[in-house]
DNA sequence: ACCATCTGGTTGAACCGTCAACCAGCTGCG
DNA sequence: CGCAGCTGGTTGACGGTTCAACCAGATGGT
């Protein structure tokens, strides 16, 4: 990473900043995954693919938009979908227009599954965050996780790898506001 | 959860800052786990693990202290100690005073390994976090982590679980400052 | 002393994610 | 056309985390 020469080592505010960043992130990431395990018997990353094909046409993505959409790379959605299969919630179809490509269709017992586990998912973002924070810190917030995204997203889709043109669709998708409701 | 009646779904502006905040710490943790095992061939965990170690006296700590430390689970810790052995990073030696108890301790190999780490992974940090934001936003930053540690970590060590008693402990370790310079 | 209980720590299976290798189908250019 | 190279997607090995079950040593009450 650009190794310069002596390290710019971290003060003493800079680190209480670092570890108290570390911790919460953790916890609360830790904390809604629990709870959506618990309540769901999923992990994050299957419920943001549920919701993110019930919010599609046909509830029905490509595998690669799909990707994309829930940020994660094409092998880690293709062993997602896999497992999203034998739970019955996921069918993949091969693309009429494409032969090499795949869609991600959600079935109905997928949809249901979807309705089932949001309402007290989105009761623990409330409680874990929203009930926590003011408004300030909200916008705060706000302003400070778009102004790391700033950073990140270019990065990220520079290093072509797995998840492709992430910034256009990302920055779009941060508006048109989706998510948590299963359907709009 | 204290599953109310109707959930109360978020509004849009609550789902931009949702998505925003799911979108930048993910991106983030991945992009520092990255950078950590390009340059170190360690899992973030692991880092920290040799950092508690490095800085406690004799090199050496409980794994129960060293799991609270570190914010892991027994379980997860004894797996990871069980992996730094093998690399020659660190030895497990049974306590004197109980019977039960063990100590890990960080062996020369280990501090050699975490002093060329640590340079590269401060400046990781610097990069994707600090050199971002303005001096405004991580005292803004500091606020919030700490609001929202102060909801978890009862809810987390009142879970008497794996981590038990994190608050003080921990409360206790964000000021003294220490992490990511190998030697103080 | 005795037994229940708690505490410190380990273990193994199941699961999720990563990485690198791979295959198949599309695309462009000589 | 023919072949190189790209793109969409899958696969399998590997590594780390979780969870539940477990063992051994400490503790406390009677």
């Amino acid at each position: 990473m650009a190794k310069g020469k002596s390290p710019r080592w971290l003060d003493s505010e800079e680190r209480r900043v670092w570890l108290a960043w570390v911790f919460a992130t953790r916890l609360l990431w830790e904390e809604l995954e629990r709870d959506l395990q618990r309540d769901a018997a999923m992990p994050f990353s299957y419920y943001e693919v549920l919701v993110m094909l019930s919010e599609s046409p046909d509830r029905s993505l490509r595998m690669s938009a799909l990707a994309d959409a829930t940020q994660s790379s094409r092998s880690r959605l293709s062993h997602a979908i896999a497992r999203l299969e034998e739970l019955g919630w996921v069918e993949r179809r091969s693309c009429p227009t494409d032969r090499r490509g795949a869609n991600a269709v959600l079935t109905p017992a997928g949809f249901a599954a979807l309705e089932a586990a949001a309402p007290s998912h989105v009761e623990s973002v409330r409680e874990h965050l929203f009930d926590q924070l003011s408004p300030e810190q909200l916008a705060q917030l706000r302003e400070i996780c778009d102004t790391l995204l700033d950073h990140l997203l270019p990065i990220v889709s520079s290093r072509g790898d797995a998840r492709t043109q992430i910034i256009e669709r990302a920055r779009a998708r941060l508006d048109p506001a989706l998510e948590d409701a299963p359907a709009g």
